[in-house]
DNA sequence: TGTATTTTATTTGTCGACAAGAAAAACACA
DNA sequence: TGTGTTTTTCTTGTCGACAAATAAAATACA
């Protein structure tokens, strides 16, 4: 009964734990393996990375930043809810964003970029034939990103990609019981976009970026009007 | 205005902690009072505040997630420099901010918006008496973060205030030696912007926002290049 | 039985201490 | 004197423990 066995895996680097368990949560929460509104206990979260309180509560205090994750002082800490009340407010914010990234891109792009989009855009592609839904939602969101970094506007960058976040959970709701086809469409309209950056074409990037951001947010509107009140519980 | 009292008995609230070296660091930060590339100490700050390291730490994992201080692992923690070389980035944010977010306020605002609205633009217009320079910055960030909160995007709001803030360290780093005249101007033009507002008249609004974005950028472009070789060596 | 009050339990916030990592200083050696 | 190596110092990252705040359970009382 001797526990010297416990040198299983205690050898970890010195800063790594924090970006480790925050890595993990925030996709644990888009994916949502963790719902909206799951409770967050620390010490089990310390148990499972067998690592102190100190470093998780870190990787909390970061997600609570970026609103993935809301404290309720003294008390509990949780998974933020989905806000579907104020959802055109999202979309108002995705459509802009959609615009304006791809715009900066087709004019700050560098060759480099392109490779790099082009990676995610065969990544989506592919998904979309395995119909694989989470490397669907998540390779489209990791192809907008690069689209953006393209684009070399940090702030605009940031904000992109918090709403991808975001993005990344609506989606995952409707992709949970539902098989749709539109994923297609979307593969030929990411093309059109790589080929308008590419050309330099800037109002053409802005036009079918925002073609492309509102044919999401009706696709989504679509799905949220046809149950509410089912996934409203969440 | 501040009341640190770090003398008297420390009988703290207990989750107060934090939130007093957050906001007191920001807006020290956004003041130059720790310019840019000041070392962050977390001793010396535990022992400023009579505290323990803990909730030192939290509070400035919170200003690394917002950008203002930079953290080089094991290494040292110091304020965030400001990027002259990309100025233009942030300009292009800020004069679509300041668009989208008066737009907004055009639309969404509700009669009591328009009090605290108005509160802000008074405060700031005593300011410009009375040649407060500090409090000149602060409250005319406040008066624009109080439009784009009336126009009820909290996304464009998030990115509006950070905008805000780096503004405020750029702005301040010109009002240290300069007294310009361009405030009254200013003050004008927020009384159009609020009419505007009040008149629901959209397009009016965007338009105005975005001229007056214009404007202080065409300002402190001017100062900018005026002494460059200067300030760029913070 | 229903409600108010006390007790327990659980979870968070804070603390002091220690170890790891990197920079600076001290040193050895040619 | 200059360079490479070792030692020291200084700051951060992590830990375990304790205290405060709140929720839940138990109890008292009508």
């Amino acid at each position: 009964m001797t526990d010297i066995d416990t040198n299983s895996v205690p050898e970890r680097k010195r800063g790594s734990g924090v970006k480790m368990v925050y890595d993990l949560l925030r996709d644990e929460i888009l994916d949502l393996v963790l719902p909206p509104g799951s409770p967050i206990d620390e010490v089990q979260l310390a148990e499972r990375f067998k690592m102190s309180r100190t470093p998780i509560r870190e990787a909390l205090v970061r997600l609570a930043g970026e609103g993935l994750i809301e404290t309720l002082p003294n008390r509990s800490t949780m998974v933020s809810n989905i806000d579907f009340l104020n959802l055109n407010t999202f979309f108002d914010a995705l459509v802009l964003m959609y615009r304006v990234t791809t715009r900066l891109a087709a004019r700050n792009y560098r060759p480099e970029d392109l490779t790099i989009i082009r990676g995610f855009h065969e990544d989506y592609a592919a998904a979309v034939q395995t119909r694989d839904a989470l490397r669907m939602i998540s390779t489209n969101a990791a192809f907008h990103a690069a689209i953006a970094d393209a684009g070399r506007n940090p702030y605009f960058t940031s904000l992109f990609r918090r709403l991808l976040d975001e993005g990344r959970r609506i989606l995952r709701l409707y992709y949970r019981s539902y098989d749709e086809q539109f994923p297609q469409r979307f593969v030929d309209e990411h093309a059109e976009i790589i080929a308008a950056i590419e050309a330099r074409d800037i109002e053409a990037a802005d036009r079918l970026g925002k073609a492309h951001a509102e044919q999401i947010v009706a696709q989504v509107q679509k799905l949220f009007s046809r149950d509410v009140g089912i996934d409203i519980a969440l």
